[in-house]
DNA sequence: TCACATCATGACCGGCCGGTCATATCCCGT
DNA sequence: ACGGGATATGACCGGCCGGTCATGATGTGA
């Protein structure tokens, strides 16, 4: 019966589901380096064959399955923190301010997922072979590419200096990787209790990005 | 003789810089990970067993050796750049664009050994071996402390925003080390011909972190 | 109930490489 | 010329793990 076939495909998708989130954990807390194949899939509850089954490509493609939900999530969030209802009327400073305090909150609450991420990540972009290096560029493109839009907007409404848009969102995505980066460190050594908060973060980057370093920026001449 | 002994010094530390600039190479070349201490001391010039008579600690030692030499040679720039020679009655803004710039002139020459540290670092940042962790975490803070001196200074003197200077010194470098990978990666794509100038990149890194990105920073009421 | 397709499994293989060590070589002082 | 410490060397070992596949379990439809 039809039924019946849709039942295994459903069935198949959450076993699939839940590899990938066991490939999330095992490498989230071992680095996809250390991490065994064999360990995924057994926090899995399967078999080592059984992953093979469900990713042909193997490890890396648990890998690549996961980085690619996590720059979907990061583009999603971009779209809504300047969508037309959430900037509506409101000062850029504003908007702002909310959206790199969104990123935050939402990326400490996975840290070690945020932080696989970022390890790969960079494994890739400098990688010698060629097509993973591409597939790095590319995710990383659709995240900017998401920013630009919002930020080409801005300039035209006069709001934020004429400047390159796609240099501009790499200048904020990599502040926020920054920021997020050092967060995850210092919250290691130091009890995350007297860590600052994702707000303050998120105003300090506002100030620096926004007003700039120098005290007087001097209207012009004089 | 006396003379002996030296001379079998010096030769010892001419074959150790040897193996170590070796070392620099196939890293570069392939990656710690991918690299092989039989190259590396093929390279050299020698057998592997050798390299482990100059090199206890072995493949990591030398990656070690690498990673202390950059950092002490980002201090070096540092203090230089921010010398009483060369900030001597200099607006700050000069000072600070002439610093990135040269940052960037000096690691765009050696963008492999760079690439690696970008690597290697952020492998060894987020290990889950503490020991690790804590090796980058100390080199990373020697060169956020060179700049924390610099900035303590131009904030007293009202030149800049009063602001955490670890918090500031650790946005810079960030921006910085940003906008470098930025520059190695599109350098791979693109031809090198076409990729902006280490002056124009320090001159956005400028107007983006000394005057921000807004239009109207409105001196403040009115 | 049977025959057949689908799927799970883990023993096994192959390749890889860091590190060791027995041996060979060199170089020195005498 | 010789004895002996210092040094160079690369064959070898051991551990590791990604991926495969023969086997057996499961379940489905007739």
């Amino acid at each position: 019966m039809e039924n019946t076939l849709s039942r295994r495909e459903r069935e198949r998708q959450r076993r699939r589901q839940s590899m990938l989130e066991a490939a999330r954990a095992v490498f989230a807390e071992k680095g996809y380096g250390n991490a065994t194949v064999e360990e995924v899939a057994h926090r899995a509850e399967f078999g080592k064959g059984t992953v093979y089954n469900y990713f042909e490509g193997g490890k890396e493609e648990l890998l690549y399955a996961i980085l690619d939900e996590l720059h979907d999530d990061l583009c999603t969030l971009i779209d809504s923190a300047f969508s037309p209802e959430a900037t509506e009327g409101r000062p850029f400073r504003d908007v702002f301010l909310n959206f790199i305090e969104t990123l935050f909150i939402n990326f400490l609450e996975r840290r070690d997922v945020f932080a696989l991420m970022m390890k790969e990540a960079q494994q890739l972009i400098f990688s010698d072979d060629d097509e993973k290096a591409a597939y790095f560029v590319r995710q990383s493109n659709r995240v900017v590419n998401a920013l630009v839009g919002p930020l080409q907007k801005a300039m035209d409404e006069g709001k934020i200096k004429p400047l390159p848009p796609e240099a501009v969102a790499h200048t904020i995505l990599g502040n926020v990787k920054g920021m997020l980066m050092h967060l995850c460190v210092i919250s290691r050594s130091a009890g995350p209790a007297d860590l600052p908060s994702a707000h303050k973060s998120a105003e300090f980057l506002n100030v620096v990005l926004l007003d700039g370093l120098l005290v007087h920026p001097e209207p012009k001449s004089r």
